[in-house]
DNA sequence: CACAGTTACTGCGCGACGCAGCTAATGTAT
DNA sequence: ATACATTAGCTGCGTCGCGCAGTAACTGTG
């Protein structure tokens, strides 16, 4: 007799253990490719990204997203100053911030950048129907929750070095 | 009158223009923090999954998989072997070789660090019939072939530095 | 048996990052 | 109004990861 419930934990273990992680390793392999095509930095192009998906933000923000310091946000913003990517803009109402908004070139170059794969993903989308295209959706909005859930817990919590004997 | 491609188009632009760039910005993220908290670089824990994905591997094909030279390579080897993650095997049939394996203590490591995330996923994979597990591992599937073609196909192209006047 | 090709490893310079310190602007309390 | 604490962003300095070039060991081939 087979269970049902077997083949199901096979699925999960399939996509847990192997389909999401490898799919993980080629988004960061692509980002670097991409980075040195650009001519900037792996972290340059993370944070034009985050640009991209959440809108112009000060160095502040942007330096929580990247996972670095305000001083090092400070040098990135100079590269992608000086790469014609992004541009500083003051803030009229608080006059210490400054809001980094990308530049049309900067848009242009990162849109070419992924051209091929966001055309190669429509057209792999071909083969799904509406129901499952939401049924996508629905998990890539979990999996984005969780993952930013899990990102924030991690930050949070002590670092485990020096805790293995 | 509401005509039915016009749905469709919404959930494509969904998906391939926020649902999948969100989600690839925080799996970036939630690298950087796992290593920090190992104590290694972004690009190591990059090598200790393709490690755990593909199994134990030469420098020269770790170098490949992450868009290192084999110099770095050998240096970030150097690195895990340090932090106890990774062993070095001479290859007896090839001496100039040597197969790179991670330890019992540097899986644990990297499986600790994901517990977390593993555990909300497969909670929120709760929510989704075995049919839509399968469309999910469909998706997947595809995305991690055509990333990886894409991958393969700038990595051929030449460079666009210096091609914007 | 010589010679080209492969594999991994080492000096050196460059560049990105963290840390600490700095200035300017804002908020707040007396 | 004035003094103090807080926040925002920006600079020296040291550290460390990376690419480049060159080296040594080994393998396959003519």
């Amino acid at each position: 007799m087979t269970k049902p419930n077997q083949e199901r934990e096979a699925l999960l273990a399939e996509l847990v253990g192997a389909s999401v992680p490898g799919w993980a390793i080629l988004v960061v392999q692509l980002n670097n490719v991409v980075a040195r095509r650009l001519g900037v930095s792996d972290t340059d192009v993370q944070c034009l990204h985050v640009l991209g998906r959440y809108g112009p933000a000060t160095p502040g923000e942007l330096a929580k997203r990247v996972n670095l310091t305000t001083g090092s946000a400070s040098r990135m913003i100079d590269r992608l100053v000086a790469a014609d990517c992004v541009r500083r803009i003051p803030d009229p109402g608080d006059r210490r911030r400054v809001l980094i908004e990308p530049t049309q070139e900067g848009l242009d170059r990162v849109g070419s950048a992924y051209a091929g794969l966001i055309e190669r993903t429509r057209d792999d989308l071909g083969d799904f129907t509406d129901e499952e295209l939401r049924t996508l959706l629905r998990f890539m909005g979990t999996a984005e929750r969780s993952t930013a859930a899990e990102v924030r817990h991690l930050q949070s919590a002590p670092d485990d070095r020096g805790a293995h004997p």
